[in-house]
DNA sequence: GCACACTGTGTGCGGCATACACAGACCATA
DNA sequence: TATGGTCTGTGTATGCCGCACACAGTGTGC
């Protein structure tokens, strides 16, 4: 088992550097791709983001770029690395559900800063050292509790995956605020004319209510922090249920 | 309000024909396309599908989709419209709990099937048909609980949101169970390099366990109705809080 | 029977990821 | 100090992609 078996891309996140190598140095750093793409994709979506866009952000030409990333896909490697800032400092103090909350919450902001995240495809589980770093920090909300190591990941990837499924229904990955109550509105009007009561009367009840947050709504922080607690509920049941 | 203000797609989805128009009759229908694009996806996933490829598939031109569909994006909503079957019949004497496990696993089996749903990016809530009446079919299975509609919404929702999220987990795209499994090695052992007890404590803890399953693991059907039951425990426990 | 809306087709454009050959920069070794 | 080999960024080219647009033919409502 050899750290040369890692992906290249891995291996300059970890700072795996080798031995003084001849010819030129090289100009830049994955970190420098890393922030202008995030820039580029900060203003106009993933979509925004191409190899040749992102050369031209660094002044360099496109396959520039291909001596740092062996292809698209890592460049999404480099920008998910770098858009989350360190993972929040959990207060030892408090109790695990406090602690798991701020996580959730450290991670929503994250995901509200950058939301092109969402977009990204989802293809291999994180190697990368800050991803390990959110995954430790969400694995330590847990000290304390009588859970496993497995089910304390588990139980992280369930808020994870909480945080992550809710932030996807909520952004559509708009950021103006007027555009979202306009789609909103316009969902609501479309939906109330298909769903008939007689045919859907489940969604049809639904839209009785006065307002017609959820779904299409906009999935505020009150919804949100609500949801969770519905989440943390099942998992100190489990946490009861553990042996101690 | 008008009907005639529905995206084309939506119009043929909901089978909305307008009044017998000149010109001659369209050579196939949306469902045509859904079935040559599914093909397709079935085999080599989303990437697979483009226009060129689905026209060729029915053997008309590129060109030709675009009398049916706006716009690529609007492919993807027939594709999953068509990819999902109807949704489960629910049996009404079981308890909720049985109706939207039964839900649950209707749903996953579905991506199962199609796991090139994962891959299409989110963009707008569902109003084509079948979605609906898989919305729907979800709600239903809270009939006779005391949470109210948005409640209703908000825990369908949340098995929604944990059904994909672990989907995701599982399929990293991968259908064949040797590359799986291989990738699932590949990605322990490198995580027991990178983690090392001192920096990760908690990784490291998680990966000592004697199987290894978890976030990279072969997420099997028990590991999804444990993490189900978790999620519906919270539910239960909002029922239990509902005033009755 | 005729006007005209609508059909599928052909061509073409701009953008994309990326393969490959190359000229120059630089370190390890002699 | 000289030099060989390796790494750098560059230029060019290929084959996709989504899609705009003009066109010739079709068939319904008047």
């Amino acid at each position: 088992m050899d750290e040369s078996e890692l992906p290249r891309v891995l291996q300059q996140l970890w700072g795996i550097e080798g031995r003084s190598r001849p010819g030129p140095k090289p100009a830049f750093h994955i970190s420098d791709i890393a922030r202008a793409a995030i820039k580029l994709a900060d203003v106009g979506g993933l979509a925004a983001v191409s190899m040749s866009k992102v050369a031209a952000e660094l002044g360099f030409t496109t396959m520039s770029l291909y001596r740092y990333v062996d292809a698209k896909d890592d460049l999404y490697v480099v920008m998910l690395e770098h858009a989350f800032g360190d993972p929040p400092a959990l207060d030892p103090e408090t109790g695990w559900r406090a602690r798991i909350t701020a996580w959730a919450e450290a991670f929503r902001d994250g995901l509200r800063r950058h939301p092109w995240i969402l977009q990204i495809p989802v293809q291999e589980p994180p190697l990368s050292p800050n991803q390990l770093a959110w995954m430790e920090s969400g694995l330590d909300a847990f000290a304390g509790t009588p859970l496993t190591p497995p089910d304390r990941l588990s139980a992280m990837l369930l808020v994870n995956i909480y945080v992550r499924g809710t932030a996807q229904l909520t952004a559509h990955m708009l950021t103006d605020p007027d555009a979202v109550r306009a789609a909103d509105r316009l969902y609501t009007e479309r939906l109330t004319m298909l769903a008939t009561p007689d045919r859907f009367p489940g969604i049809a009840a639904t839209l009785e209510q006065p307002l017609d947050e959820g779904y299409a709504g906009d999935f505020d922080a009150g919804e949100f922090t609500f949801g969770l607690d519905t989440v943390l509920d099942g998992i100190e049941a489990r946490i009861t249920r553990a042996p101690r």
